[in-house]
DNA sequence: TAGCAGGATGTGT
DNA sequence: ACACATCCTGCTA
């Protein structure tokens, strides 16, 4: 079953911007700072990120309303290799690798966090694992490693994580033990720099290296941020105490952000009582997708959303054997997340799942004066509601799906080749350039400059050309072609 | 001739 | 800073 297809109209909504790929830590940034669970919630949505393959979370920012589309740092295409490459050590800058360790800490987070833990948190240099091998990500990998073409119509990456999206969830719980029993113990054995181990100079420098911050969508750690540190540990298994708190508000923070973003790819609510039988549906499939499980059929899910919230994981498991308590593991998140009001302005519970804009439909400005005949005559749905497509600040490419999402209005101008492989044609460039031009407010817009727009997509891995080079053929990125 | 590629620069948010 | 919009030169089918 092919349920992009099936869901088309369920899953076509977009990010109103550009998902943002790569890995990031929670945002810092004030706003974002409320970590809206219980320390039961915590220990319970901990419990349910590490019993499931848990979302790309924690290293990977998934799309908001205010994100941007990742920019392309293909300058240092070897630095994961370097960073897992434990036998060959880059050397590093004498600027990064001489003297001490900065000391880096997390922002405070946890409302809860009423631990004052004076033993030093300590960063090891290990490849922390977030999310299960062979996670599929919706939202765009690594321009450097996912579908940007730069300048060569040949590249065709593999959807294979790469290693910087795994935190390993069972180790932040072995270590959140740990913290759990070191602290029964007082706070002892304060941790001074003892030396700097060879293997720091790594994480150093993936400290410091903005540009893979940047690839990554990693933000800045602060260096320096109250008194609580994250230091060295010269030993390996006698880490202690890394703030839990704070690593269970990242961990949060980043289901948080998941959830919000699956809401606006799919176009739902995050108040899954709230959905209808599509959207449960469109969850069904979008999220066994994300977690590579086996698909499904959908009629397996007919239900709403409150009927879904109900199913106990048994009957999850007995509608999709393999996945069931993946999706139950889901489920619960999501439901956590309703209690914890992760309400994104966009939603409100009066808007159960607004389907994303209603590319479907005409839009006043499709229907305007010069509009061709052929949107006026087959319109049909015109009556669902005054939904207009109206914003001017839509991107290109989500444009572009508006119009390839209602083949009845605007399939003359413009079609899908490969729905699934996200192979688009333009068939008239004038009209789609001047569709473009209205729904933009640039009466002076035309296919050159539309075409440029969508040529500054190639650096982007939203768009690339086709594998042959045709005229007016243009594919959409994973995950942009969803 | 239309479309493609991409640099340079301006504009609005 | 970002996403275009605009203009441009050069190239290709």
């Amino acid at each position: 079953m092919n349920w992009e297809n099936s869901f088309v109209e369920e899953t076509d909504a977009m990010p109103q911007t550009v998902p943002r790929s790569g890995c990031s830590p929670p945002s810092a940034s004030q706003g974002e700072r409320a970590v809206p669970t219980s320390p039961a919630d915590l220990q319970h949505l901990l419990r349910l990120l590490g019993a499931s393959s848990p979302p790309e979370s924690m290293l990977h920012s998934p799309p908001n309303l205010h994100t941007k589309p990742p920019p392309p740092y293909p300058e240092d295409n070897n630095f994961l290799d370097r960073l897992y490459d434990f036998e060959g050590y880059p050397t590093p800058s004498p600027s990064s690798d001489e003297g001490s360790i900065p000391t880096v800490a997390l922002q405070p987070s946890s409302p809860y966090s009423s631990l004052h833990y004076t033993t030093p948190v300590y960063i090891k240099e290990e490849p922390n694992r977030l999310s299960v091998p062979g996670f599929a990500s919706p939202y765009p990998l690594s321009p450097s490693g996912s579908c940007v073409s730069y300048g060569s119509h040949n590249q065709y990456p593999s959807p294979t994580p790469q290693p910087e999206e795994y935190i390993d969830i069972e180790q932040l719980l072995k270590e959140n033990q740990i913290l759990q029993d070191s602290t029964q113990h007082s706070y002892i054995t304060p941790k001074t720099e003892i030396e700097e181990p060879r293997d720091h100079i790594l994480l150093r420098s993936v400290l410091e290296d903005t540009t893979f911050q940047k690839r990554f969508n990693l933000r800045p750690v602060p260096l320096e941020l109250g008194n609580v540190k994250m230091e060295e540990s010269s030993g390996g298994d006698d880490l202690v105490a890394p703030d839990i708190d704070r690593v269970l508000s990242m961990a949060i923070e980043q289901s948080k952000r998941d959830v919000d973003s699956t809401c606006t790819v799919l176009g739902i609510s995050p108040d899954p009582m709230l959905w209808s039988t599509a959207d449960v549906k469109a969850w069904v499939m979008f999220t066994l997708q994300h977690f590579n499980q086996p698909l499904v059929p959908s009629e397996y899910f007919n239900m709403d959303g409150a009927a879904l919230v109900a199913l106990t994981e048994e009957e999850f498991n007995q509608r999709a054997p393999q996945s069931g308590s993946t999706l139950y593991a889901q489920l619960e998140i999501w439901k956590a997340a309703r209690h914890e009001s992760w309400k994104t302005s966009q939603w409100t519970d009066h808007q159960p799942s607004p389907t994303p804009v209603p590319a479907a439909l005409p839009s006043a400005d499709d229907m305007s004066e010069d509009e061709d005949s052929e949107s006026a005559g087959t319109s049909a749905g015109t009556t669902v509601g005054k939904a207009k497509t109206g914003s001017t600040h839509i991107h290109l490419w989500q444009f572009l799906k508006e119009l390839l999402a209602s083949p009845h209005i605007h399939g003359s101008a413009i079609r899908w080749l490969d729905r699934s492989n996200g192979v688009f044609k333009i068939e008239d460039s004038v009209r789609v350039a001047r569709l473009w031009g209205k729904r933009k407010n640039r009466p002076a817009m035309n296919y050159d400059k539309l075409s440029r727009s969508i040529r500054q997509y190639y650096k982007k891995g939203i768009m690339k050309k086709t594998e042959r080079s045709q005229r007016l053929v243009y594919q959409f990125c994973h995950p942009y072609c969803l």
